[in-house]
DNA sequence: AACAGCCCGTTGGATAACCGACATGGCGAT
DNA sequence: ATCGCCATGTCGGTTATCCAACGGGCTGTT
C-alpha cells in the first residue's frame, strides 16, 4: 500500500509549529536563546502556552525537531551523488551543499547568533553532527583505498566538519560577501582535496 | 459600571485576523487588490475558508475593517489638541498626523499599491473621507469667523484633502525621502495656511 | 525566614477553527 | 448551448486550541 507517509496533519498543527518556530527563531536573534523563554515565544506567536506543550517538551525540544526538520528536508535533495565529474575542471559542488548554505543564509541571523556566544553549545553540536554525516555518507563514494592507514578515518572526519564551521562562520559574521554556489565550491574543493590527501597517498 | 470595552477576546480570534490581514497585505503587495481572491488569503495565513467568512463577508470588508481598527488607534492619541503653540515659530506637527505618516510608512508598499492603478478606488476614498474628518475635527479649534463666507467649506476640505493624499502618494513613490515628523510639519503648515487664507482674510 | 514575583509544566471544561461537502454563479473552451 | 473548472458562500460534526487555575521551583528583597 506504502500510503503516504507525510500524515497529512490538521491545518492548525502545522500553523501553530510554524508560528513558534519564527517566534523562536526571531527572539533568538533578538535577546539570545537562554534569555527566551517559553512565554516568551508563546505570547510572541499569539499562542496559548498550554498548547506549547502539546507540541515540545521545552524550548530545546523545539529547537531540535526545528533543526531536525529542516536538515531532514535538505538531505533529500542529496541522494544523487554523481561520482562522473569529480576531475580537475571546475568543480561543479554537491547540490545538498548548496541547500545548506542557503537555508543558512535564510536564517543567517538566527545562525550568527545560535553559532556565537549567546547561543547554545548544543547547537552547534548539532550543526557539526549534521555536516560530520554528511561526509561520512559522502567517503565511500570516493576510492577510499583499503590499505591500513595511520591516520583515523574519525579525526579526519572531525577535522573537516569544523573546518566547515568555520567556514560558516566566516560567511554569515561578514554578511554573505560571496554566493553559496561560491563558497560551496570552495569550501568542497577543500575539503575534498584534505580527505583526498589525508587517505590517498600517505606522507605526502 | 464602564466595564472594559475592548471585550479581551479570544487568543484565536485576534490570531485569525491578524494573519488574515497580514496575508492580505502581502498578496496586494505582489499580485494587486483585483487579483487576490479570498482563497490566496487563507491559504496564504493558514487559515480554513469557512474560518474567514465567519469574521469577514468578502475581501472588501476584511480592507474596511482594517483600516477602521487602525485609523481608530491612530486616532485615539490624537484628542490632545494643543492650541497654544499655532504661531509663527517652527511648526510642530499635530501627533496625529505624524502617526498616521507613521503607519503609512509601515505599510508603504501596500499603499504604494492601493493608491495606484492596480488598487482599488474605495481604499483611496477611505483615506480621503478619513482625512477629511481630521480636517473637520480640527476646524473648530482655530479662529471659525462666524461671518457667512462666500468660500464653502466642504470645498476647502475636500481640497485639502486630495492635496494631503498628494503629498503622501508623492510621498511613498520616492520611497520617503524624508521623515514623516518632516513631512508633518510641511503637510500641517502648508494645509493651515490654506484654511486660515480661506476662513480668515477673504480675498487676500 | 518569609515573601513576592516569575516561570514552569499540567489539567478539565469551553469554544473557535478545521474538515468535508454541497449548491451557486461566473467564465472560458469545445 | 453545454461542458468543465474555479471561486464563492454556507452547513453540521469533529478536533485542536484556548482559558483559568493549580502546585512547584527558583531568585531576589525586606
Amino acid at each position: 500500500m506504502m500510503h503516504n507517509m507525510e500524515e497529512a496533519e490538521d491545518l492548525r498543527v502545522r500553523r501553530t509549529r510554524k508560528l513558534l518556530q519564527e517566534a523562536m527563531i526571531e527572539l533568538t536573534i533578538e535577546k539570545g536563546f537562554a534569555g527566551t523563554t517559553v512565554r516568551d515565544i508563546t505570547e510572541r506567536a499569539m499562542v496559548n502556552r498550554s498548547t506549547f506543550y502539546r507540541h515540545f517538551s521545552d524550548k530545546y525540544d523545539l529547537m531540535d525537531q526545528f533543526m531536525h526538520e529542516t536538515y531532514q528536508l535538505i538531505g533529500d535533495q542529496e541522494e544523487s551523488f554523481q561520482p562522473g565529474n569529480e576531475c580537475h575542471t571546475e568543480y561543479k559542488a554537491p547540490v545538498g551543499l548548496v541547500s545548506l548554505l542557503k537555508h543558512v543564509q535564510t536564517y543567517s541571523s538566527f545562525y550568527r547568533v545560535m553559532l556565537g556566544e549567546k547561543g547554545d553549545p548544543s547547537f552547534t553540536q548539532k550543526v557539526l553532527k549534521y555536516i560530520e554525516r554528511r561526509f561520512r555518507h559522502l567517503l565511500p563514494n570516493m576510492g577510499l583505498p583499503n590499505k591500513p592507514t595511520t591516520l583515523p578515518v574519525d579525526l579526519l572526519v572531525s577535522y573537516v566538519s569544523h573546518a566547515g564551521v568555520g567556514a560558516i562562520v566566516w560567511w554569515i559574521e561578514n554578511a554573505q560577501p560571496c554566493s553559496p554556489e561560491q563558497l560551496a565550491s570552495w569550501l568542497s574543493r577543500l575539503s575534498m582535496a584534505d580527505m583526498n590527501r589525508a587517505l590517498g597517498s600517505e606522507g605526502e
